[in-house]
DNA sequence: ATCGATTCCGTAAACGATTAAGTGAATGAT
DNA sequence: ATCATTCACTTAATCGTTTACGGAATCGAT
């Protein structure tokens, strides 16, 4: 049986109210009894009974949920291992539940971390629109929580994103800078806003140069995949104009496209300059190494946690942060 | 405010006893009354309070815990989404833990899930050999507990593994059959059974045709990353006795065998075969593509949690599980 | 000496469920 | 008609904490 502080009591012949009062640092009791308590507590090993507490507080506060896509994918698991990483030894605990792209799993996850009161929710939501119902849900409950990255139009709350006009824009200009002048672009499904702001980038990189967006050369892939980037290339290369560059929204999908390449004979980067996006472990392993925008999944994970205890602690404070995007130059391009 | 028993109780006069009867499907209970309380906690959106119940039970029945060296590493991730892809719509949830190899830090999360009642703990121990004090600790508990990928010696628990020394004997003998001769092996630190295991297939294979192993061309890799391959072969190559195939007991080191090759125009495989092992994703991304050692991390997790979940409801229960490995033949040998 | 404030501790209720024990009414056996 | 049994429900304790409230003792001021 563990110490619960009704041994405490017992041992000092006094109340649990005093031994309770004694281990949080309340006022109301004499130095020299808490300094009773906190011996017998230590000398019984005492260590308290986190759901008890959170039945009475009506809040874990220790405990965190996450809720991702995929815990398999490399950008998401970077994050997770951002926010799993303690810091300076704190023990949040993290539920974890996968979405997998779907609203309607999302929601459950998230009433399910409700259940278990979870202090704070830190969540990247699917590529559908109405994810935000689920963000509302969670806001009108009043648990904190964080968005990475992905957020809605005017969306008030707290976030973590990414700089995807800047790093779509950079990686068209660095395309263009490379004597590049059509650019094609696999982006993603049309419902999808992190796709569409980075289509945003892609246009005004060549507008600022005064060319038009073909719309021919831009393809939407919803699943983003390495199969997808592979079926893609072949229609591109199937139209009378042909592209020199591909700038693709997931490194899944540039990978894709350097593998059509090689199975026909197009030299990268010479004939056809390829750009990817997340820079995954893939990313600078494959031959050529891609050239990708580098998101710090990791440091985006830290700080989001970091940002969420803040907020468990202090209901009123609203984080909001953009990482800047940066821009790997390897052998692709 | 959320519904409790008691406004169950309150909306139809009777006593929250009998509420919890109904819902939990007890005898003792009319079937007129059971129907009146089950129609009452729909109308009112009663869901039950899994906090509550876990300190009444004392076990967190629906929650469990799963303790991973990394959740960035694509086979312990892959394992990660095998246990948290709900089956046919079951209601875990799933407390992650990172131990990044740690001993202590793996016992510290272990303490956290025990303080959360976790109903039972999914581990993938560290390499280091002392994690057994953390597994037997956990069984003292008797929380149910099922460990993946690592195990110890005459451990008697329940286990889910891969079969490494067929999966290293496969490997080696597959070189032998393409008329290597000269084949080094690249394989974990001396205290990590795993690697232990994998070294003993590679031996026997050299055995069975006459062939001794030659200890120089054997080289301990403690944290088996791609810097350590590249460094690995960089040693081998020094010697005067060059290998012609090199077994990895990871991808990341192939990889990084194979970046030495290109960087030394050694050819792969004509002058250089390499083996990889666990079918990353990058094995089917570099160029050539990895030869490996496949291990479905998925169905080992989506079973392990199968497992753990029999194991809850019935403590006598153990099982074991050796998948048989499988040897995926690409284009670096 | 008297009164109010302060200090230090205890009593008991509460968080939301489960469950052992008890009770009154209906039923059945003789 | 009488007694035992069964049925259907309630009372109250419990899990391990926190906390509103109350009260005795001490202290200082007048």
């Amino acid at each position: 049986m563990r110490t619960t502080i009704k041994d405490i009591a017992n041992y000092l012949n006094v109340s649990t109210t005093t031994v309770s009062r004694a281990l949080n640092d309340k006022d109301d009791i004499s130095d020299k009894m808490r300094q009773k308590v906190l011996e017998v507590a230590k000398l019984l090993d005492y260590k308290p009974n986190s759901i008890a507490i959170s039945l009475r507080k009506k809040t874990s506060e220790k405990v965190i949920g996450v809720v991702l896509p995929s815990v398999n994918h490399y950008f998401f698991s970077t994050i997770l291992r951002g926010i799993t990483t303690t810091g300076h030894g704190d023990d949040y605990l993290v539920m974890i539940g996968e979405s997998n792209q779907d609203v309607k799993r999302e929601k459950e996850i998230i009433n399910q971390f409700d259940d278990h009161y979870v202090a704070g929710i830190i969540l990247v939501p699917t590529r559908n629109k109405d994810s935000r119902e689920n963000v509302e849900m969670i806001g009108r409950r009043g648990t904190p929580m964080i968005l990475i990255d992905r957020t809605f139009d005017d969306y008030q709350g707290s976030y973590i994103q990414h700089d995807d006009f800047k790093g779509a824009y950079d990686a068209t200009n660095h395309l263009i800078s490379q004597g590049k002048r059509k650019i094609a672009m696999l982006k993603g499904g049309h419902d999808c806003s992190l796709s569409q702001t980075r289509y945003d980038g892609y246009k005004t990189a060549l507008n600022d140069i005064n060319l038009k967006s073909n719309s021919a050369f831009v393809i939407s892939c919803t699943n983003a995949n390495k199969e997808e980037g592979y079926g893609a290339a072949q229609k591109l290369f199937a139209q009378s104009i042909k592209p020199d560059a591909i700038f693709c929204i997931t490194d899944q999908l540039a990978v894709g496209v350097l593998e059509y390449a090689k199975d026909h004979k197009i030299s990268v980067p010479a004939e056809l300059s390829i750009v990817g996006y997340s820079n995954s472990e893939i990313a600078q392993n494959v031959t050529p190494k891609l050239t990708t925008v580098g998101q710090d999944g990791f440091e985006m994970g830290q700080l989001a946690k970091e940002y969420l205890i803040e907020m468990v602690l202090r209901p009123e404070v609203i984080r909001q942060k953009v990482f800047s995007s940066e821009l790997i130059k390897r052998d692709s391009s």
